[in-house]
DNA sequence: TGACACCTACGAAGAGCTTCGTATATAGTT
DNA sequence: AACTATATACGAAGCTCTTCGTAGGTGTCA
């Protein structure tokens, strides 16, 4: 059994491809290309040897649809965000998610109902605590 | 009057460079040095040059101290983490606090203390609320 | 004065990221 | 069969990041 190197941190412009697969699932090189044209102009070649890196380092995996490929994501959308903010949370913030939380709020404005809506999610973490 | 580009994003090793001249105030770059070997082998030439072109960026600024130079950090570690947190806001979570909150927590799980401080600080942002 | 310890400056190597041009294969159409 | 459109593969350029070696300047001390 090969020791697989762990699935590396998503580059920037790995990070948006990542995001086009999320939203509209599956999808060829030319599906996300299309995609991603909308907000920055990209070169279907450009998309492609992403896609491949990608693949090389286990960030998507691809299958056969006759002469294209399809590519998906090896990580859920959750699972991605996780990583990412733990990482942000150990290299900037000490750890603190407290501290990040605060930051977050005050750079970005939640509304009335987002605010409760993170109440209520306070509600459930405390409910889950060893009492 | 000069148009400035913009502070970039500092780097991971800047970063560790920051968070050093945060806690221990404007250092030299030997202090800078010993500080960051503690956690990580890295050469005094190599901070040397680190240090040279985050002057270069605007990240620090320096003054001469006979023949040393002191460096300090021109912008607090709030500004930083605003910028830093509003950044990943915008590339990883479409711009949503709230579920930036909602992973943050659910990654790294906040004590009831802490939990209790984020809740007063809901209190602070609704009490702001144009309502 | 000469040896040493410390400083800055700078060039460059090696790696990774992003982009694109070109080569090649293949399916479909006239 | 030849042409066109579309696919993948791949090499390489240009850039950034990180690291370090080397060179050169200067203060200190025996």
């Amino acid at each position: 059994m090969a020791r697989e190197t762990p699935v590396p941190r998503p580059t920037d412009a790995e990070l948006q491809i990542l995001r086009v697969l999320w939203r509209a699932g599956p999808s060829t090189v030319r599906e996300v290309q299309a995609s991603l044209a909308q907000a920055r102009a990209t070169g279907y070649t450009t998309v492609l040897k992403l896609l491949q890196i990608m693949t090389e380092k286990g960030l998507v995996e691809r299958e056969d649809a006759g002469r294209a490929h399809i590519y998906r994501p090896r990580q859920t959308e959750e699972q991605a965000q996780g990583r990412l903010v733990t990482d942000l949370l150990d290299r900037v913030f000490g750890g603190s998610a407290q501290q990040l939380v605060l930051r977050a709020l005050a750079a970005r404005p939640a509304s009335s109902s987002e605010l409760a809506e993170i109440r209520r999610l306070l509600d459930d973490l405390e409910g889950e605590q060893t009492e």
